[in-house]
RNA sequence: CGGGGCGUAGCGCAGCCAGGUAGCGCACUUGUAUGGGGUACAAGUGGUCGGAGGUUCAAAUCCUCUCGCCCCGACCA
């Protein structure tokens, strides 16, 4: 390709709108363009880095006996009414109505439709197992969009659903897919962590996360260095602190005027934190929840939604709290049986004789006791893990860091196969439900994070597997002598399958030396004036800071084993 | 959805407070010179100032409404 007539140009300087530096990368280099919020152009140099990454995902999708196929962006709303998740998505799913006033939803995902295709072409355990894939394009009404590439309402996926005649074979194929996935990433030069998560909307048993480590991440990761357990913020758990249990103490009421937060009143009381019961209120739905958890833990949101089954849970409002019979500020999880649904932390079983809210405005409870002297209605670990934790398996010391999510892996199990009747006659002539796997990456983002985590201040630096070409030739000068050698380099390098790219323009050097950089190219070669004084032609990689004079002929060689 | 910021030429910005018929740098076009890290000089092209309404003799500038974009948060398959 000569870049004389490539498509799309390079921007001196960044786009006012690019905070990110993938973002600002990919917009100065000419690889993508936008056109509306989370919404992109490729320009052709960035469509052939995409197309790279997807033959990359083809191959490994391939050879875990992946078959490609195509499910189309706009379904039937009827298909999501069937397993709830048309209005468990929320907004995030587009609506509208065709011209006869059929409702339609443009695919956030695809476990709908590949579910209702497998109850039709499946019968019999002899079909099975198998695993389906597709490349393509799925829109999701975001909140907000973020990051140029990193979080798009528009996006490419590669999303891939395996049917198995029972949760033992799943539990065998998932870790080639787990594999496969490492192996992507590996080849297209992401380094990932991968990390237990959430399975969140999409449900089921376990899932994995591959993340790439990058401060801009949108996701809170906790790690620990000694015993390797990686999981996402949002699912993660931690080992608790257990107080040392005293012997139980009467209820007994103290004044604490003004005292709402857990600070005031364990510095007021002269008790620690932990020492203490919090109490946050949730909206569910339109359900008051009241959440009690010891106080010097917080609650992580993720682990209340999915305890309650929640597609909504925000804070209540004061009103709201007050609305039920409760005194915000003083709330006491005792005797309120009826006025809200009431969720308490494992935490509240690890002490005892806490301080806790009297539901009276400027007083506190001391000695309060689980279960002596309140019940619940769910106790389960909704706890937020925080930095320094000990690891709930080795008890090493917790951290966190932040990670961009670059792909999904779920065993799904039979959650949609049983809305849609899914099933199959096994060996025994028994009808049961299709369990089934979902793996997805998204494709953009996966170009977006190559470029967070290999770039320098000149530019991105391509790893030679995705790089939108092989090699970047300059010419410099106006010489014909150089015009001629560059020329017949072009079309030799061309011939012999390499994929060049030709700065064939009236540029100064400094321009075209930058733009390389910028670009991103592995190999850089250079014929001018100069070269070809000091015997041929510059080879110059990418991530390197020297370069060499290698003579004309021997120009293939030297690449040859260069790029490899 | 809450908070903050910004919409003026392809890109980056000034002008707005104190209304008077739009400017700078880069890019682009032409020419001359130059030719190893965004080269110099000269001459040019390009804008209904996001949109609508209002105030005024006069609006990029003041007022009202509206649309869009970015950042933080909420959310996140």
């Amino acid at each position: 390709m000569r870049l004389s007539k490539l498509f799309g140009s390079t921007l001196r300087e960044v786009p006012a709108e690019a905070e990110m530096t993938s973002h600002q990368l990919l917009l100065r280099a000419g690889m993508i363009r936008q056109l509306a919020a989370g919404i992109y152009s490729y320009l052709p140099l960035g469509w052939r880095v995409l197309r790279k990454i997807e033959d990359i995902l083809r191959e490994e999708m391939n050879a875990i006996g992946g078959q490609e196929m195509r499910m189309p962006s706009v379904h039937p709303a009827e298909l999501w009414q069937k397993t709830g998740r048309y209005f468990e998505a929320g907004p995030v799913l587009v609506r509208f109505r065709d011209r006869s006033q059929r409702e339609l939803v443009l695919g956030i995902t695809h476990e709908e439709v590949i579910t209702d295709l497998a109850r039709r072409e499946i019968n019999s355990y002899r079909q099975l197992p198998f695993t389906v894939y597709q490349i393509q394009t799925k829109f999701r009404d975001e909140p907000r969009s973020r990051g140029g590439l990193v979080r798009v309402r528009e996006f490419t996926m590669k999303d891939g659903y395996s049917f198995h005649a029972d949760l033992a074979d799943l539990d065998a194929y998932y870790p080639k897919v787990y594999q496969a996935y490492l192996s992507i990433f590996q080849r297209c030069g992401a380094d990932v962590l991968v990390v237990e998560a959430d399975p969140g909307l999409m449900g089921g048993a376990a899932s994995h996360e591959f993340m790439l480590i990058n401060e801009a991440g949108e996701d809170t990761l906790i790690i620990c260095d000694s015993c390797g357990y990686a999981a996402n913020a949002d699912s993660a758990v931690a080992k608790r602190k257990e107080l040392r249990k005293e012997e139980e103490r009467s209820v007994e009421e103290v004044a604490t005027p003004g005292m709402t937060t857990i600070e005031e009143v364990a510095s007021y009381l002269g008790v620690a934190p932990e020492r203490t019961l919090k109490a946050i209120f949730y909206m569910a739905g339109d359900e008051l929840v009241f959440v009690t958890i010891r106080g010097d833990l917080e609650v992580n949101e993720t682990k209340m939604a999915n305890l309650l089954g929640a597609a909504e849970l925000r804070l209540a409002l004061e009103e709201e709290v007050a609305g039920a019979g409760i005194v915000p500020g003083y709330a006491s999880p005792i005797g309120q049986q009826g006025k809200a649904r009431i969720v308490a932390d494992e935490s509240i079983t690890s002490g005892n004789n806490f301080v806790a809210g009297a539901n009276k405005e400027g007083h506190h409870l001391r000695n309060v006791n689980y279960p002596r002297d309140f019940g619940v209605d769910l106790l389960s670990d909704i706890a937020a893990v925080q930095e320094g934790d000990p690891c709930a398996r080795c008890g090493g010391k917790l951290r966190t860091t932040r990670g961009i999510e670059l792909g999904h892996i779920f065993k799904l199990g039979i959650k949609y196969s049983e809305a849609f009747g899914a099933t199959f006659l096994d060996s025994e002539g028994q009808s049961l439900p299709l369990v089934m796997g979902c793996y997805g990456i998204g494709t953009g983002r996966l170009m977006a994070a190559v470029v967070e985590q290999s770039h320098d201040e000149r530019g991105i630096i391509w790893p030679v597997s995705i790089a939108p070409y092989h090699i970047h030739l300059i010419a410099l000068g106006n010489s014909p002598q150089v015009g001629d050698h560059a020329e017949s380099l072009y079309r030799e390098m061309q011939a012999k399958g390499y994929e060049i790219l030709y700065d064939d323009r009236d540029e100064s050097p400094g321009v075209k030396f930058n733009d390389a950089d910028l670009i991103g190219i592995p190999l850089r070669l250079t014929v001018s004036p100069r070269s070809l004084q000091a015997g041929g032609v510059e080879l110059k990689l990418r991530r390197a800071k020297e370069h060499e004079i290698v003579p004309l002929g021997a120009v293939d060689h030297a690449v040859q084993e260069l790029l490899s």
